[in-house]
DNA sequence: GAGCTGCATG
DNA sequence: CATGCAGCTC
């Protein structure tokens, strides 16, 4: 037996389900589907689309803007929105958890951060640390999957011209170093599985062929606690979806594990 | 031998080439090819569209709103934009003409008028009026085609509810007496063919299954001198482009004459 | 309902 | 390049 879990950032749910119908026809069904920027308010939200599809599903999501799903096809034991941080929970529509037994999956759309000088910045930042102490917490008492848009290639492989990308929001030296730091205690289970350079999750619209060219990036990971890790039997993007009609700039990225979720 | 006449409401000429790549594809070329409602300026018209088709066109555009075109297979020897009126040349996206030997075909895309109590209404009165007058004026030295969207339903067999469409401004009594003025030295080609009710150009966006139900407007006309209307062959809506992905509002209307143009 | 404009985001 | 929104027309 083995289950497999996919994170997509969607860039507005309600504009892709032709693309995620496509997808989930030709594809067996994840057992845990994570999506980012569903940019839907709740009362939009294709709540039924997913139910449709033996999905039980929870989200929260604003205008225009942000918002993350997590679907499953086991129903899970607790939802929590936001990072959890104390009594607060702040980023509801950039994060989003589901208890399975003792795994907790978290999906988050991590802020892109617009420039090195902005604000935004600096908030990147603290998402990522938060989340990684929220995680951290997590997994002193069973396993943890961390996915999502993380908004940060770790290495010069995870995208095509990392020496002009020094000051990107995306690979500088101070985001690696968050998110290092922030993930230090969990596994990245596709880099795990797909040592070799040239695997993205992420191709800009403005750049022109840039599937083709295969100039992108790798900013949406599937991280584990050891002890999951371990148990992974294989990790892949899947980079069909984004050479379909109306993709998403992103891609789907996937992991399957032994055993039942 | 014969030669045929289309117009066509494209609602966007850009966003129209699929549909009239296709229908194209489908039917052998008319002769003559009005268009109305191109909503695109000039500069950004798709003339190599044309060209590459066998087409000589000419166009006024502007944006967002308006914009005709007239394209031939054969190119005519004149081509005047708008209502001559004098030397006045008013509504030069609305009105095109172009002459063949002694035939002149003119084109037009006659405001709607928006509500009987609205400026454009009466607008709409002296629009018809002065193409009325202009047709005039030609037809005194050849023949005349009047074709277009004349925003007009000129009997109740012209539309599916003319009971509670009296305050119309496509259907009420003043506009429809300004436009039997206007065209009173004209044939209703398609009418002259066509004598049964329940054929109709126009089927409005918002009318659910509207082409399913024929909830639908005649206010595309071809219109022709008397001499010319003796030789006209056929008259007929063609119901297949209103059917298709992402269609007009409007479908063509097609004439066919005997000889040639 | 489906075009257009223009502005915001990534 | 492709989402979203608002405000406009028909």
């Amino acid at each position: 037996m083995s289950w497999t879990v996919a994170t997509f950032n969607v860039n507005s749910v309600r504009s892709r389900l032709p693309i995620l119908e496509r997808w989930l026809d030709n594809n067996s069904k994840p057992d845990v589907l994570c999506l980012q920027e569903t940019k839907t308010q709740d009362e939009t939200f294709p709540l039924e689309w997913f139910t449709d599809r033996g999905y039980s599903v929870s989200f929260r999501g604003q205008k225009s803007y942000n918002g993350v799903a997590l679907a499953s096809l086991k129903e899970p034991s607790e939802v929590v929105f936001g990072l959890v941080d104390g009594d607060l929970r702040p980023f509801d529509t950039r994060a989003i958890s589901a208890r399975f037994g003792s795994l907790w999956v978290v999906n988050t759309y991590v802020p892109q951060g617009k420039s090195i000088d902005h604000d935004d910045y600096g908030v990147k930042q603290d998402f990522l640390l938060k989340t990684g102490s929220m995680v951290s917490t997590m997994a002193e008492e069973g396993e943890v999957l961390w996915v999502g848009d993380m908004n940060v290639a770790p290495q010069e492989m995870d995208l095509t011209n990392p020496k002009t990308k020094g000051n990107h929001v995306c690979f500088h030296s101070v985001i690696k170093e968050v998110f290092a730091r922030a993930s230090s205690d969990l596994v990245d289970v596709f880099r795990k599985h797909r040592p070799d350079p040239g695997e993205f999750s992420f191709w800009d619209y403005r750049v022109k062929d840039a599937l083709s060219r295969n100039i992108g990036w790798r900013i949406d990971h599937i991280l584990a606690s050891p002890g999951l890790a371990d148990r992974s039997l294989d990790s892949w993007v899947d980079r069909e979806p984004r050479s379909w009609e109306k993709p998403s700039d992103h891609t789907p990225v996937l992991a399957s594990f032994e055993g039942v979720i």
